[in-house]
DNA sequence: AACCAAGCAATGGTCTGACCAAGACCCCAA
DNA sequence: TTGGGGTCTTGGTCAGACCATTGCTTGGTT
């Protein structure tokens, strides 16, 4: 007899969209579908499915969600539905849902972020190009301005950081960087925008920036981790925490 | 006059659906909607939102697959429409549709997992209980039987690594963990197939992972990020290249 | 009184068919 | 040659109907 103790889960009842989901999907895991294709227009997808274009149509949006599709409507090259590749976008929005519903505490979240953007701070105080260089070196210099709004500051933190996860060359770290620091963005803003020592503390931040960008530009990778992952739990350590506390 | 070098993107004409999703997460993010509590059936959501029933299928579709959503049929209690919490599988899901369109290659791939499992393993030597030493211990017993098939010890090496993960008690880095590793379940299990010498390369993943328990059950913080970061690379270098580019 | 089965109502799932709106292309007139 | 309007393709939206599942209610039977 066969083995009672496992659960006898109830199969799964597949519903119509999951059905043109696995359709689509298996065409992408085998490689018949690459980034730029375009997809049949929904009617035919209807046809050749034999399945109502509603079902066609929540399929696509799962897809979509996922960062993996592109719809624009009309006639032409740009038009239809095409296979794109968006999924730090994808990625953002799904953290964000699941933080404010706190499946992630903060504290979670910071460990995250000074796990990942050490790892991608190191990389590209190996790797990174001249090119990199810049697109660090340009939000850093935009938040020397000391009558920078808060709003904008953040912008530009969020700017530097993403700017030293992509220059490690490192698209999956650096999406997952992105996404997690996007996820906190607006939480960040709010603390920002609660401080009464704003000066203060931006001087701080100005000063850890530029120490880690000179880590970088000198290739010095042990350091180049050290003060990232310094930065971003003391930054959480010492005001985040003090301003959602107090 | 205006800074023209900015290009002027095209305010993205929000679709109906877009503005369906919007109510509802401005809900979840305002704390108002909370994992657990039901939706308004759709069709009230219909009459409250005042748009078809068809938009409003669509965002819930897209909230499904981000693991916000659970729906069921039929009345009662654990029916209709309610806030779940599903992070894992809706990250493993996006990331293997992005792995699969080459958007992140394989050494992007190794590079995140040896960051995230050197980090979870570095949490779980610290913070391990006995309950969680449990769970790792217990497909690393399983993996030791020599004559267990291959893609079992696949599935039985995923619950180690993801057991690791969880028994740091972070769950963000978890889920991301666990994501990558499944994410990247079938390419291994392709590998683990087309061994030659698959004897050899089982002896070989069984003593790293006993390495790395005992390590973490001695609370040995360096050793086991350290271990586990040598394993997952290694495993990688020796024997997952050797395999795909032979 | 206890119990069981038939029926009912609520809810998500699916389909049909229609119309709207954006966008590119074609063709004709100036 | 060029400008403009028509038109076709394509995604976006909607209304309304029916199906299938599920849990609860109700009433009869023992």
């Amino acid at each position: 007899m066969a083995d009672m103790t496992a659960a006898w889960e109830p199969v799964p009842r597949s519903r119509t969209f999951e059905l043109v989901l696995a359709r689509i999907e298996e065409q992408i895991v085998a490689g018949r579908l690459k980034v730029g294709d375009r997809l049949p227009p929904e009617r035919e997808l209807v046809d050749m499915l034999g399945v109502s274009r509603a079902a066609v149509r929540e399929a696509l949006r799962v897809l979509e969600a996922q960062g993996v599709l592109r719809s624009r409507v009309g006639t032409g090259p740009s038009s239809g539905t095409v296979i794109a590749a968006m999924p730090d976008a994808a990625l953002t929005q799904l953290l964000r849902l699941h933080i404010a519903l706190a499946n992630f505490p903060m504290g979670d979240v910071v460990e995250a972020r000074a796990t990942l953007e050490r790892a991608s701070a190191r990389l590209a105080a190996e790797l990174v190009t001249e090119d990199g260089l810049e697109r660090i070196r340009d939000p850093l210099l935009r938040m020397d301005d000391a009558s920078l709004p808060r709003e904008q500051f953040n912008d530009c933190d969020t700017d530097f950081h993403v700017a030293i996860a992509e220059a490690g060359g490192n698209r999956l770290m650096a999406d997952m960087t992105v996404a997690v620091r996007n996820a906190v963005r607006h939480t960040l803003l709010t603390v920002f925008n609660k401080l009464d020592d704003w000066e203060e503390v931006a001087s701080r931040l100005r000063a850890e920036h530029h120490a880690i960008y000179e880590a970088i530009a000198a290739g010095d990778t042990e350091a180049a981790g050290d003060l990232v992952e310094a930065h971003v739990r003391g930054f959480h350590r010492d005001i985040v925490k003090k301003v959602m506390d107090g």
